[in-house]
Order: structure tokens, then sequence, then C-alpha cells
DNA sequence: AAAAAATACTTAAATATTCAATCTTTTGCA
DNA sequence: TGCAAAAGATTGAATATTTAAGTATTTTTT
């Protein structure tokens, strides 16, 4: 086993970095502490991670890697919010899920699979990390923790995804639409005014929903109305929690 | 490392055999390598294994676990196929997914959580494998290549579930009623008289599709006069393979 | 600062999906 | 085996959601 790993890191150092177009490399610095890599990696391994890791600017809007791209490695988002989305017909999208700093990207294209099933696009100006995947997967190898960690991370993604499919199946556009605000409130908390502090347009909260516009638009106006919703700009605040996640719950 | 491998082993035979009620335990025999635990174990750990595994008889329709219940381990398909359900409103239905022989069945469960995300129901009458969370985990430990199978398969079954999330928010019923066959006829092949291979109510098949009796109903009609079924009973055919792809791609 | 593009909002019509109710078949059990 | 109960099939009506189409507003670009 020691054997193993130490051929592993001798191995490792020969992988060749690889420059990604389109993206500009960055010098900034990083909060170590924060990424889902860094905090579960053995100490020995972390000045492996930083020889082999590439930091990338994006701007607002700017496509991380898209679905269909061969898979070449794994993202960690550094600073800024993140989108990861899958689309329908060109036209539709569905956005899966939300990252921010700390998070990992691109895992769902771990394995014999050749290409990324999702997009990622930065939702604001931000530093992405890069790691090749072959070093990603040595890394895995001696790392024990992370790799668990990582089983538990697929673990809830799945139990989420599998919750957000029962919903698409049969819980009504409001309560989704009531589930998505509560899922962004809880992961981007609120601003000192009490509103979600995420920027977003009415169409990426469709998309998030997994329902039109127009519905969405619909939905909220009436949640204005009855008063569990308050609207400022695009901003949006949750006057009554209680209501709204009873949306969320299967009582008819 | 080596250590610690053995500490778990000396650990791992401490656990008591913990008898599950309402399962008749099974003394049948077992294909060992069908099953993605021995298939992806370590020979010196298979002894381990089968000490600590226990083989449950399940009938018809019978629960094997339940959306909500204490995961207290993990299962394993030997005979019979299994369907993974999640519910909505204690009528609403959603198969997330089937689990035929050597199926991994409860891993979702994994992590901090509680409680199974899904329920597991025999659709046949069959075996079950039963190996307590404790020693699975501890099996996962002394089994790095388990692990990272383990990691690709919630990969793949991630990917397979976000796409039918967007499936479910933007692919009409038609489509998805046909990629439900076709990922019938895939998992389960066809009888010698070129029927999909799988005893299923229509109400089964509409959970799947993640639609309602009625809609499924009308869709295979459709899909009978487009000659692209044809039906001998609840036994299904796909005459037109050709144009049933064609309805689950986003040509418009 | 003006022009262009993207995003937001609104309404009406079309369509997909579910609800409700009735009839038929299958299944379980005495 | 036969009867009761449950599950499945079938249809028309009600409803939710999307499509379409057009205007208004904001944001970005030049």
């Amino acid at each position: 086993m020691w054997f193993y790993r130490f051929n592993l890191i001798l191995f490792v150092k020969n992988i060749p970095i690889i420059e990604k177009k389109n993206m500009k490399k960055s010098s900034s610095v990083f909060n170590i502490d924060s990424s889902f890599l860094y905090k579960n990696c053995i100490p020995e391994w972390v000045p492996a991670v930083l020889a082999n890791k590439k930091n990338f600017k994006v701007k607002k809007g700017e496509l991380i890697f898209k679905e269909g791209d061969p898979v070449t490695g794994i993202y960690f988002v550094n600073s800024g919010n993140v989108k990861v989305h899958k689309r329908w017909d060109d036209e539709k999208e569905l956005i899966v899920r939300f990252a921010k700093d700390g998070a990992i990207l691109g895992h769902r294209g771990l394995g014999a699979n050749a290409v990324y099933p999702v997009s990622a696009t930065a939702l604001q100006a931000g530093i992405v990390e890069y790691i090749d995947m072959e070093f990603f997967e040595a890394t895995l190898k001696v790392n024990d923790g992370l790799t668990y960690q990582l089983l538990q991370l697929f673990a809830e993604e799945l139990r989420e995804s599998e919750r957000k499919m029962r919903n698409l199946a049969h819980m009504p556009v409001k309560g989704r639409v009531a589930e998505a605000l509560i899922i962004l409130k809880n992961q981007f908390g609120l601003t000192d005014r009490g509103f979600i502090n995420i920027e977003l347009s009415r169409q990426d909260l469709a998309s998030f929903a997994g329902a039109t516009y127009e519905t969405v638009f619909r939905v909220i106006n009436e949640l204005v109305h009855e008063k569990l919703l308050t609207l400022s700009g695009k901003s949006i605040s949750i006057a009554n929690p209680d209501k709204l996640l009873k949306l969320t719950q299967n009582i008819a």
C-alpha cells in the first residue's frame, strides 16, 4: 500500500500542465479551508494539488464547461456563484443545482463516461480552480478520506436529485417555486434587508423550479398577493416562511 | 495503513447479527459473480462478507425497506426484480429505478442521513441479501476498488437521475413513455416472442414514466395506433424502435 | 448617449394532464 | 370454487400549464 502510494506521487509529477483555451489564468490567492478538495486531503498531498491545479478567471455568464464536452478534469469554485444546468431542445433549460465557494464541479463526469452530462456557467465574475482528471483520480487513490467524502456527497446529491424528480412529477408548480426559494435562501442566505442573497433572473428561477417563465411569473404574483413573499426589483424576500414551507409539503 | 485495516477486521468480527423482522431468512445459494459486492471485493474479504450477510426471501409486492425508515444496512438483489420508489401525498408514486440480480439497494442511505430516501418493493418473489451498515462501511474502508466502483455507480446514477429530471421538466409524456419502454427493454431484455421481459402493471409503468395512469394509457393507445408498439395482454412489444427512439430526442 | 440586445411582463388561445365516475377484469381468501 | 374486494381499463369534463405573440423595461454595447 505504501509502495503504491509512493508510485502514484512519482507518476503524478509527470502529468503535463494543459493550457485551457478561452479562460484566463488567474494568480489570485484563494481560501484553502473552504474548498471541498483541500478540506478532505491529507496534508502531505496538498503540495501536489497546489502544483497541479490551475486557477481561471471567469466572467459573468461565461461557460465553464458544456454538456457534451469531453471530460478533461474537475473544477472547484473559488469565488462567484455557478449554475449547473442541462438543456432540452436547445431552448428549454433545467438548472440542476447552484454551486458556490468551495464546491466541486464536474464530478458527474467521473468514470467511463467521455462527456459532461451537464453544463456549468458562472452567474457572476469569479475564479474557478481546475484539476486534470488523471491527477484527480490519483488524488482519490491516495486520499481515502476524500474518496469517502465524495461518496457521501454523491449520495446526498442523489437523494436531492431524486427528491426533485419526484417533485417535478407530482408537486404543483407553486410548491416547486416555494421549494426553489427555500433552497436558495438556505444556500445563499439573506442580505441585510432580508432578501435572498443571490442575483438570479426570473428565467433562471423558472429553470431551477422546472417550469416556464410565465407560470413562475404568475405563481410569484400569487405568492406576493397572498403575502408569502415581498419583492424589491428582482430581489425576493420570504415574508411568511411557514406558509411557504407548507406549500412544499404534501398535505393537499 | 496495514495496522488500520487489521483493526477493522477485528472490530468487524464483533458486530452482532441482527434479526430482521417480517422477513424470512433464506438458505438458498446465490451467484457470487453477479453481485456488485462480490465482484468488487478483494478475495481476502469475501469470507467476512459471507459471515456477515444474511439472505431473506421476499414475496411479490413485499416491502424491503420504506422511505423514512432508519437506515440500518445495505441490500443486494439476489433474485427477482425490485422497484425503487418514492411517494408524494400518499397517493402519487414515482418509480426511480428498477433493480435486478446483483444490484445494490439502499446505498442512497449512506452518510450522515438517518433514513432511507426511497422505498424498495419486490416485484416478484425473490431473495435479497442484507448487510449491516457498520460492516458495509468497514468493507468500503478495506476495499478501495469497491469504493471506487461505488463512486462510479453513484456518478452514473446521478447522471441518469438528472437526465430524468430534465425529461420530467421538459419532455412531453409521449417521449417519457417511449424512453421508459426503451430503458425497460435494455434492462430486462425481450421474451422469445419479442415482448419486454418484465411483468409490470400499467400503474407501475405510469409511475416510472412520471405521469398518471390515464395519460399513459392514452399515450400507449396512440403508440399502438401509430404502429410503434404491439400489445398482448399486459405485455408490450416495440414494433418500431427507431421511431420510438426519435420520440425521446429533442427534435421538436 | 443612442442603439441594440436581452430580459421582463402581460394576455389569450391551445394543449396536455389530471380528476371523477363508470365499467371490466383480476386477485385473494373463505 | 365462488364471491367479494381490489385493481385495472376506459371515457368525458375540468383544470393546469405551456405556447404564442406582443409590449415594456432594463441592461449592455457601440
